[in-house]
DNA sequence: TGATACTATACAACTATACATATATTACCA
DNA sequence: TGGTAATATATGTATAGTTGTATAGTATCA
């Protein structure tokens, strides 16, 4: 190849190569770059140059790579709105994005210390708990744990075992509409488990949100807890 | 590359979290599982890692399968009660479970400065300690330092030699009875000796239980250090 | 001489796919 | 009603492909 104004070192090279390749739409966001041995025959380098390279991108969040499977190409952060109503799919729907629910688990138990006092119930009353995967455009995006208040939701569990939508069971169960009451924020790092969840890596920051969502009467009927992967979401607040 | 700190094997993840949704009562002996592949879904990954991760539980003897059925429950972590009579044996046959009690060491000394506050005796005044290993169904549960008041229990040595059940040595030096008068309950990470002995991995978190069991009187008569391997048990707080 | 950039090789961990085999469910027929 | 075959479902196994990591070697330049 052309050698007299090479300073610029070959993984770099390959680093811009893939990077105007991206940003002319080459590639779409979710879709899989060819494998690392492919681009080391393609550019007619080892593969740990490549990996060079590709690394670059991935610390630029242009890339993602999943061991086994190769190195995809992601999406831009969805923006989350919070505001005094906040609605998942509303939310992303708005934003332009795929929104999907998942859910994990649904039981009903004993309402624990720090749920009791967000919904105003005892300890040991009965709660039903939802935990679930948030994802956008099919990229995990949050996990949450949503816990109701059943005595004062009768049906909550059923409603929530028809539908996935937080705002529907609500509705089955009476409650027509439904404000945010409070929020809090903070910064964790992933437990393992929920790095597996979300595909993301252990210890990577998460954002967690803590808040109540009560009915008309300002009567709690839900305290949700949320853990969003920091890079793949921005929140965003004001009013609505 | 991804990320630095990435030490948990997925498979590992994947076993731990369908361990502790046991150790949660999310499914129950005998009930199935959900397909392998409907796990490999839920957790984002191929299905021979959830494979890898399910055969760590079946060799744990949490999980049995049956090909072209499916997984199922053989028994849930244990389900340890906790109330003002607590009694190991009991305990474990109530949920179904096989125990068994390992002596380690039986010896006399002096009271250590914990022990002697605790069973309200004097620094130095001899003291009947027994280090054993508890075991379900063949499987370590927990690291026991049960000590005695030697002076107010005489014979308590011979009586512990002759028999694993503390009932039974309390009862062969004049305890009829004996209830729990306090318990404290932390959380701590598992010492070297200790994971050898609970085949844990070291530092894994283990669940400290202090206890002070008392006679008819409102004498102390045993005190108690217990530590639970976390995901191998439940603690249920409660009366009975 | 030493540092840097790249190459070479090997293996571990996870993914993808296909197929064999055992079980459960359903349809159908006598 | 009961039995049988067909079908779908689920686990077990095999093979190959891809990324992650470790180690060692070579070429080039200051």
């Amino acid at each position: 190849m052309c050698d007299s104004p090479d300073k610029t070192p070959i993984w770099k090279a390959i680093a811009d190569a893939l990077r105007s390749d991206l940003a002319e739409g080459h590639y779409s966001p979710g879709e899989k770059l060819p494998t690392e041995a492919a681009l080391a025959d393609r550019f007619g380098v080892n593969r740990h140059t490549v990996r060079h390279g590709l690394s670059a991108l991935v610390s630029e969040g242009l890339v993602r790579t999943r061991r086994g499977a190769g190195a995809f190409v992601v999406s831009t952060p969805a923006d989350y709105r919070l505001g005094h109503r906040v609605r998942f799919h509303e939310n992303l729907i708005d934003a332009g994005r795929h929104p999907e629910k998942r859910v994990l688990s649904l039981d009903t138990r004993a309402a624990t210390q720090g749920e009791a006092r967000a919904l105003h119930i005892q300890v040991g009353d009965q709660v039903c708990a939802y935990h679930g995967l948030l994802l956008a455009d099919g990229q995990p995006l949050a996990v949450v744990l949503s816990v109701f208040p059943s005595m004062r939701l009768s049906g909550i569990f059923e409603a929530l075992s028809a539908t996935t939508s937080v705002t529907q069971a609500l509705r089955s169960v009476g409650i027509d509409d439904y404000t945010r009451a409070s929020t809090r924020l903070t910064a964790v790092r992933s437990t393992a488990t929920q790095a597996l969840l979300l595909q993301a890596g252990e210890g990577d920051p998460l954002l967690r949100s803590s808040s109540v969502n009560q009915c008309a009467n300002a009567i709690p009927v839900e305290y949700g807890r949320t853990w969003f992967v920091g890079d793949r979401i921005t929140l965003t607040l004001g009013e609505t």
